[in-house]
RNA sequence: GGCCCGUUGGUCAAGCGGUUAAGACAUCGCCCUUUCACGGCGGAGACAUGGGUUCGAUUCCCGUACGGGUCACCA
């Protein structure tokens, strides 16, 4: 009896390894083309993190010309939820993050390295976790969970370290044909790595984003199988990626304490271990301490929250790229028409720590890429954002030549309106400019400085019956103002007022601050005589009445 | 607790032994021939801490404090 036996006793079905090495050969890429991948589970909603890995992934693979491809990393069947896979794949399609190889949502393959899902690969993992066996690197362990725990138990108090491995371990040495035996009794098992690291040395590591790392060796026997037959993360992991051809692990930095563990394995699999970059996490301020951002906690750290809000993917994308290479948004500045396509993307430039998330910096970039679409584009993103999130908004945009003219205000000229950054802030912004919402509405009048309504009535009335004409242009219609503060008492010029404020009542300000309320109910407002171009000569008309 | 990593203004960050220590967001003031937004100009605001090394340390080394990650048949 030898490890060849019990390797054929545990995977009688497995195939040589040489066939897989040769179905999946090395690609075939011009020199410096990296193959990078995203590789989530389906265990939940999709998080931020995961679109900014795929972000990082795509562009180092595109700056390369190399391949960007999706691996689903369902070896936990306990927590993998309904949809899951479909949840991801929209989400990068939505993005336009969308990978070169990956499983379809039919569960097809698009690629020559698939399956691209773990649970399917389960042949693959057994085939070398069988020559692990066959060549006495791995081994089947029948350890129950109690007495792991009462391994741990005795560790802690002893103060060592905890874990399996060593002189801790039970089953490492066990005899084959003890083994062997228990296995053909139905015992329950698992399989193992026989660790050949020793703690005393170090090895030194070099992070494509951290840097220099040493640990010390891992002498862990970490279970490579489960005893449901698929493998561990760690053991996918190496697999997956040498045979897949991956040249660069981009993942988050949670990871880098398992570098020598899977570089271990890399080693004893006899596989060239690829590059790692460990990415450092998307923070959220709590107290007076920082912590990841959570899916339970933040309803920001879902995707779904942004297309909910309304803010544009392009915004979300930029503000990610602005994380991942905070030099960005100098380019931006420096090419603000050009596509983030062009950015040249560099994985040294990453922060090591993680950064505090900042929505407020997020709705900047946003309100400078809606202050950059034309009317049209504004239209057609807003009304298919409130077709699913906004009934009222919707109705509103309905009118399509109307509404078209409403976003058109201050945005046609050299300096457009930013005072948009997300689709949800539409409708307070603009809702004054419809009849039907506005003269059908509890009106509250923000009066800045004039409040006597006297005062105001007189206004709006000389205003709608002496000057007010819809075929004025914007010069005279601004003379015309300016004349009727005089007429009334008011400085035609701030500067005038303000020089002897005493001789005046007030300035033209104040006077139209009185037509602009009582027109839109609001103080603040854009272009007035943009607002009275668009409302036009009956609803301006309608408008002062209701004052006078 | 062990093992790793980090610490520049409120936030994101340039910087890589000699700088008036960039820039962006936020904030404050002024200006932009009437509000708001935009834009322009300006202000306030930072190298965690103690030791070294050095002619000179934000930059290099060590300690301390603080923060983060990780120690599963989860990824």
């Amino acid at each position: 009896m030898d490890y060849k036996d019990l390797a054929n006793l545990i995977f009688p079905d497995a195939k040589e390894v040489s066939w897989y090495e040769e179905k999946y050969p090395k690609r075939n890429l011009p020199e410096g083309a990296q193959v990078v991948r995203y590789a989530p589970s389906p265990t939940g909603f999709v998080h931020i993190g995961g679109l900014y890995q795929s972000l990082i992934a795509k562009k180092l693979a595109k700056q390369t010309g190399g391949v960007f491809y999706v691996r689903i990393e369902d070896t936990d069947q306990k927590r993998e939820i309904e949809n899951g896979v479909e949840q991801i794949l929209q989400a990068l399609k939505d993005y336009d993050v969308s990978p070169d190889e990956t499983v379809n949502a039919d569960g097809s393959d698009l690629g020559n390295y698939g399956p691209y899902r773990q649970s399917k690969r389960k042949d693959i993992y057994q085939a070398y976790a069988k020559k692990l066996i066959e060549e006495g690197k791995a081994y089947p362990c029948f350890c129950t969970s109690e007495e792991l725990e009462a391994i741990r138990g005795d560790q802690e108090k002893a103060k060592e370290r905890t874990g399996y491995y060593g002189k801790w371990t039970k089953c490492r040495n066990m005899p084959v044909d003890m083994a062997y035996e228990k296995i053909q009794k139905g015992e329950p098992y698992i399989v193992r790595l026989k660790s050949p690291g020793n703690p005393d040395r170090k090895i030194k590591h070099k992070d494509v984003i951290k840097g220099g790392i040493d640990f010390p060796e891992n002498d862990q026997d970490i279970v490579i199988i489960k005893s449901d037959g698929l493998p561990t993360y760690h053991f996918a992991h190496v697999i997956d990626d040498h045979l897949m051809g991956t040249t660069i692990v981009t993942r988050g930095d949670e990871w880098v304490a398992s570098i020598p563990l899977h570089l271990q394995l890399f080693y004893v699999l006899g596989f060239k271990a690829p590059k790692y970059a460990h990415t450092a996490p998307m923070m959220k301020q709590e107290g007076d301490s920082k912590r990841k951002l959570s899916k339970r906690k933040d309803p920001e750290a879902a995707v779904s929250y942004y297309k909910e809000e309304g803010i544009p993917r392009q915004a979300v994308m930029e503000y990610l790229m602005n994380i991942a290479n905070s030099n960005f948004e100098m380019w931006r500045k420096q090419n603000p028409d050009k596509s983030m396509d062009e950015f040249p993307f560099d994985l040294k430039r990453m922060g090591v720590s993680g950064a505090l998330f900042d929505m407020v910096k997020m709705l900047d970039v946003s309100k400078n890429i809606i202050s950059k679409y034309s009317a049209e584009e504004v239209y057609e993103a807003a009304y298919s954002w409130a077709k699913e999130y906004d009934s009222e908004l919707a109705d509103m945009l309905k009118d399509k030549a109307y509404s078209l003219k409403v976003m058109g205000i201050e945005r046609k000229n050299q300096k457009p309106r930013k005072d948009i950054a997300k689709w949800s802030d539409m409708k307070d912004s603009i809702i004054y400019m419809y009849d039907d919402k506005f003269l059908n509405s509890n009106i509250v009048y923000e009066y800045q400085k004039i409040t006597d309504k006297n005062e105001i009535q007189t206004i709006v009335k000389n205003y709608l019956e002496n000057y007010y004409d819809e075929h004025d242009d914007k010069q005279t219609w601004f003379h015309k103002m300016k004349d009727l503060a005089e007429k009334m008492g008011y400085a035609r010029e701030v500067k005038e007022y303000k020089a002897n404020p005493e001789h005046y009542k007030g300035h033209v300000g104040d006077i139209s601050t009185v037509i602009r309320v009582s027109l839109t109910g609001r103080s603040n407002t854009p272009d007035l005589y943009e607002i009275m171009q668009v409302l036009g000569k009956e609803s301006i008309t309608e408008r002062m009445k209701r004052i006078v």
